[in-house]
DNA sequence: ATTTAGCACTCAAGATCCCAGAGTGCTAAC
DNA sequence: GTTAGCACTCTGGGATCTTGAGTGCTAAAT
């Protein structure tokens, strides 16, 4: 499709285009040492690469800049990988080798070296209670009508959950019921528990508890609220270091979205296997239109998918740094959760 | 010191300034009801208020704005009581009138209804852990070399830290331990739980434990590590709405700093009781000098200081409606943890 | 048949100028 | 003490000009 020439001058214009920010004439092209021909070959070529649709002028006059197919283009087929600088190595192990335990600190440290050593805005989504099952249920009355249930997973993950204690309900109802609850739900996929409550843990209940349908409300309640997956955003700030987001309502209408967690946690979540680019346009909200998000998500042993880490910038982005680095973390996070069964 | 006419003129002018964001002048001041006399009197009037430095010109034939001493001086002397609408009123009264069982769900929904009534950002410091005991100690162990220590106070509050355990530990060392640590520590204060573990604690773990120093050393990791007050903040993107706040740069700074969570709660909590206002260069960080701070201490029955809600706009703030509301919300978040004993 | 030099043309961005409007300060009259 | 009148000042927006970067096209060179 595209002669070897042409590719090459799209290539340089890309790669000037991310570091500058600026439209690229003829003759700064012409200056690059990989280039062997005239300025106005070059024009030529340009002018080939725009009816294309790989590059864009601002207006009439002025030098190139790569449009959303070219990007695209170059994501898919002309990157070269990225060979990360030594620094940023070294604060990718430090980030990792130190004995950790907790997932939340670990991704919570994850994103900010993505955010850190990239200058955009990382987010990630926090691993999906797939495969994980109930270790214990634990509930503590702190009056006479409230209480908080604590259920801890094989993860390590624990939520609690405050709830009102019906008036009828004696110290030793609760007790029961907690050995009741360890009794049939310990060990049982986080994922099923809906059902598992709904089967044969509420006929046991109907025995045991004077008022059955309050007891099970407010279990309902208390267990299967709210899902758990949490979103993590380090580095919110250098969007706007972005020359192309010196508009005050670019900026705050992207900030606006992003408070919403529930959406940007759905587009992580629904972003498939591996690394997925989403240039410009080709984002489903309309605020990000000048972005691009990249994706990619770490799993469990290679299979099971766990979650998605991803970092937002500018449409104008550094593809290939991002991407290796998006693989390179991971990578690591697989292993982590692989190595903590 | 000011004669009633400079004072009448000085209010009008604050307060259309807040309203409008833009210079006012001595016509405009004119048209005014309460005004009986003519612009040239006014300009009289607001040269002396000028010389005093109540007010400012932005360029010598400008309009004039408050300066900070004007807003200090409003604050402190001439403010209006406001009256909230009814519609704001319901929407605290909803806020609060739930039954609600969870702290950091009202917090939350407070910061909320504070950004959404005022338009400005809202910043809340959580319950400080004054006067909280200690209700339960909770270990689980995950795998043989991790477990999860659960706290919980008797607030409701739920604090869980993972551990690796020392590899000499016994399933029953560690259930041994749990029984000790609820022997000796429930019912003690949060603030005392250190002191405890040094003491009386420590010698009994000496007896139990066959190495002393391990388990000693993971413990005061887990149970006294970070301290567990938050900080929520709620309308970030409100203070992007702010004329005065145009320049991406003083915004970028601003965010920067907000994003400094123990930096900002420093500030809160060193805030003193009751209500205090800090108005533009007041304001101890050099970031939030275009800003002012308001804010207002919720305690326990009127006494220990327990957090800190605060609102934070341009300096240019509604100070009446936004010490009213408040006041408000702080006399409601007193009132409902003082319920809840 | 490519490639390149040359040249006319276009456009953005900055500088300069102009003008209207809003507002002030001062003076003199009320 | 208050107000009307007036000259003066400064901002902001629009119009105009200039410069420089860059293009597209044509014709010559390879």
């Amino acid at each position: 499709m595209l002669t070897e020439r042409q590719i090459l001058v799209l290539v340089v214009i890309i790669d000037e285009f991310i570091q500058t920010a600026q439209p690229i004439g003829s003759r700064a092209i012409a200056k690059k040492a990989e280039i062997t021909f005239s300025p106005a070959t070059i024009r030529n070529e340009m002018a080939d690469l725009e009816e294309l649709g790989y590059i864009e002028k601002t207006h009439t006059s002025s030098g190139r800049v790569p449009s959303e197919k070219g990007y695209r283009f170059y994501v898919d087929h002309l990157m070269s990988p990225f060979r990360l600088s030594k620094q940023d190595m070294l604060t990718i192990q430090q980030t990792f080798q130190k004995e950790m335990i907790e997932f939340e600190l670990l991704v919570q440290k994850s994103a900010r070296v993505l955010s850190d050593i990239t200058n955009y805005t990382s987010i990630i989504l926090g691993p999906e209670v797939f495969e994980t099952t109930l270790k214990q249920i634990q509930i503590i009355s702190l009056s006479d009508h409230t209480a908080v249930a604590i259920l801890v997973t094989s993860t390590g993950h624990v939520e609690h959950r405050h709830f009102n204690v019906p008036p009828t309900m004696q110290t030793s109802d609760l007790e029961k019921l907690i050995n009741i609850l360890n009794d049939r739900l310990v060990g049982v996929p986080i994922v099923q528990l809906q059902q598992k409550l709904y089967g044969e843990v509420s006929q046991l209940l109907q025995r045991y508890s004077s008022d059955f349908q309050t007891t099970y409300s407010f279990l309902k309640d208390a267990l299967l609220d709210k899902q758990p997956v949490k979103l993590y955003m380090d580095g919110k700030t250098n969007i706007m270091l972005q020359p192309e987001f010196n508009d005050i309502h670019k900026i705050q209408s992207l900030y606006t979205v992003m408070e919403k967690e529930d959406k940007m946690a759905n587009i992580l979540r629904t972003s498939g296997k591996g690394i997925k680019v989403s240039i410009g346009q080709e984002n489903e909200l309309d605020e990000m239109q000048d972005c691009s998000l990249i994706t990619a998500t770490y799993t469990l042993g290679g299979e099971k998918q766990l979650g998605t880490i991803a970092l937002l910038g500018p449409t104008r982005m550094e593809y290939s740094k991002v991407v290796t680095l998006l693989n390179i973390l991971s990578q690591r996070l697989t292993d982590t959760f692989h190595s903590w069964r």
